[in-house]
RNA sequence: GGAAGGAUGGCAGAGUGGUCGAAUGCGCUGGUCUCGAAAACCGGUAAACGGGUAACUGUUUCGGGGGUUCGAAUCCCCCUCCUUCCGCCA
């Protein structure tokens, strides 16, 4: 959540900012956290007042005990009986004023960077860089046009992973239902290969590799702000109220909640392959085909908590990471900037990754890297101490995904085909023991 | 699953109703001493939320929640977690 000091100081660009990201009613919602902000500041200074002429009443109470002048005792003892009435209807109203103004905080989302461009839809967002072209000024998705060269009809990954027997679909369904693959034999060992790419590609890059679990519980949900808006996406295992993962930015964000760090520390970099699970609960159609959307696939997520200094290079530096694993992998890319309108509701800058889906002539989504600025570390209370003065700051959190399996495999099979059968980017041979899948 | 014990500051660990935000030790940090270092000695060393330009100052926090009391780290109730023993078991 947005802290309160950014929107009473800079109250008219978090409006502006708000507006950017197509926030219905900005100025109302922000004019609101601001009177219960003041309310909630009022009601305490009337509290601590009251607490505070308690407390002295009762060191005198003690005082009076210990000199034997028990009458005098008993009399202001009546008294703070009166003030203690006062106190609880303050703390009462403070407990109200306090978990309203969270509560309305938590639907409030951030606020886009300056350089986020304007727009209001996906159509909006920008195409900063392609390996297929150099990019200019003003190219949008909206009028991308450019596509590989080498496009005629091809079969889809699906079709592909039957006929070279990688994935079984149907297989699935029968053992857990739809959208849950069994991948076998070569496919299965393309599920790993990938893996452990992905983790030895960021390992070499700096990362600490982290196995968290891949069942949370509540307060983890609502650390990344999962919970409680994004409730029905997530698989809950009520008898013990934990919730599967949807990434693994849930549990290794949360190593850091309630943390004060040291600057010296920062910037923190956190890979980790898990399992994700996601109920989908709308989803249909051609998105849902095949690999396109799965209630359990395999990723892996790049994470880094640094100082407001500091994050936007930590950014680039993620950016630079996920484009080095597609070159790697051969695949034709576009990076895009989102746009207000189109950005999650919890990043300040976010950059989506899509690779070129040849037989479905369309463009997947493969990884979204965004920084949080200090809107997750707000929820999650993650700080870090400032070698300068010593003083506590909320910290930075960014992540992206580098990367998940299913559309990489989807476009590694649709992208290599040859009379042969599927071709195996060279930096995926020596983890799968072969050139090519017949 | 059954039984017992426990949860205190960065760590270890005192404290069982009244200046306790909390002894002591370690750690960290500033200083004295020293050519320098070590040692020794002296001092500092939690966070959140308020008020104040500031110096400073109020409140809250001893796993979490509730209760008793003029007053709770300390007494009572509930919850969570940890340890040990028994049972079961990859």
């Amino acid at each position: 959540m947005l802290t309160l000091k950014l929107i009473t100081e800079q109250t008219e660009k978090v409006i502006r900012g708000l507006e950017k990201k197509h926030f219905g009613n900005a100025k109302e919602a922000i004019d609101k956290a601001i009177s219960l902000d003041r309310n909630r500041r009022e009601t305490q200074q009337k509290l601590d007042a009251c607490l505070a002429e308690q407390k002295k009443c009762a060191a005198e109470i003690g005082a009076l005990m210990k000199q034997g002048k028990r009458d005098e005792a008993e009399a202001a003892k009546a008294k703070v009986a009166a003030l203690k009435e006062e106190s609880q209807a303050f703390q009462q109203q403070m407990n109200e004023v306090e978990s309203a103004l969270t509560a309305h905080l938590c639907t409030i989302p951030n606020i886009p960077y300056d350089i986020v461009p304007e727009g209001s839809c996906a159509e909006d967002n920008i195409v900063v860089k392609s390996s297929l072209r150099e990019c200019k000024e003003g190219d949008t998705v909206g009028n991308w046009d450019t596509v590989p060269a080498n496009t005629e009809a091809k079969l889809p990954h699906w079709e592909l992973a039957k006929k070279y027997n990688l994935i079984d679909f149907d297989l699935g369904v029968k053992i857990s239902g739809a959208g849950f693959p069994v991948y076998v034999g070569l496919g299965a060992r393309l599920q790993r290969a990938l893996i452990n790419f992905f983790l030895d590609e960021a390992r070499n890059s700096g990362y600490t590799e982290i196995m968290p679990p891949t069942v949370v519980n509540a307060a983890s949900g609502y650390g990344t702000g999962q919970l409680p808006d994004k409730e029905g996406q997530m698989y809950h295992c009520e008898v013990d109220d934990l919730y599967l993962i949807p990434t693994a930015e849930v549990p290794v964000t949360n190593i850091y909640r309630d943390v004060i760090l040291d600057e010296k520390d920062l910037p923190i970099k956190n890979c980790a392959y898990t399992q994700c699970f996601r109920r989908e609960a709308g989803s249909y159609g051609k998105d849902v085909r095949g690999l396109n959307r799965l209630h359990e696939f395999s990723k892996i997520e790049i994470v880094r908590i640094d100082t407001p200094e500091h994050s936007e290079q930590s950014h680039k530096e993620m950016l630079e990471h996920v484009e080095g694993l597609l070159c790697k992998l051969e695949l034709p890319y576009r990076i895009l900037r989102l746009c207000g309108g189109d950005q999650s509701f919890t990043s300040a800058i976010c950059y989506d990754f899509e690779v070129y889906s040849e037989a479905q002539g369309r463009w997947l989504e493969v990884s979204s890297v965004s920084n949080f600025d200090t809107y997750q570390a707000n929820r999650l209370k993650c700080r870090y101490r400032r070698i300068a003065d010593k003083k506590t700051e909320l910290c930075h959190t960014l992540n992206g995904s580098a990367l998940a399996l299913p559309r990489i495999v989807a476009s590694i099979l649709e992208n290599n085909q040859t009379a042969e059968g599927i071709r195996v980017p060279k930096a995926l041979v020596p983890y799968m023991g072969c050139e090519i899948i017949k």
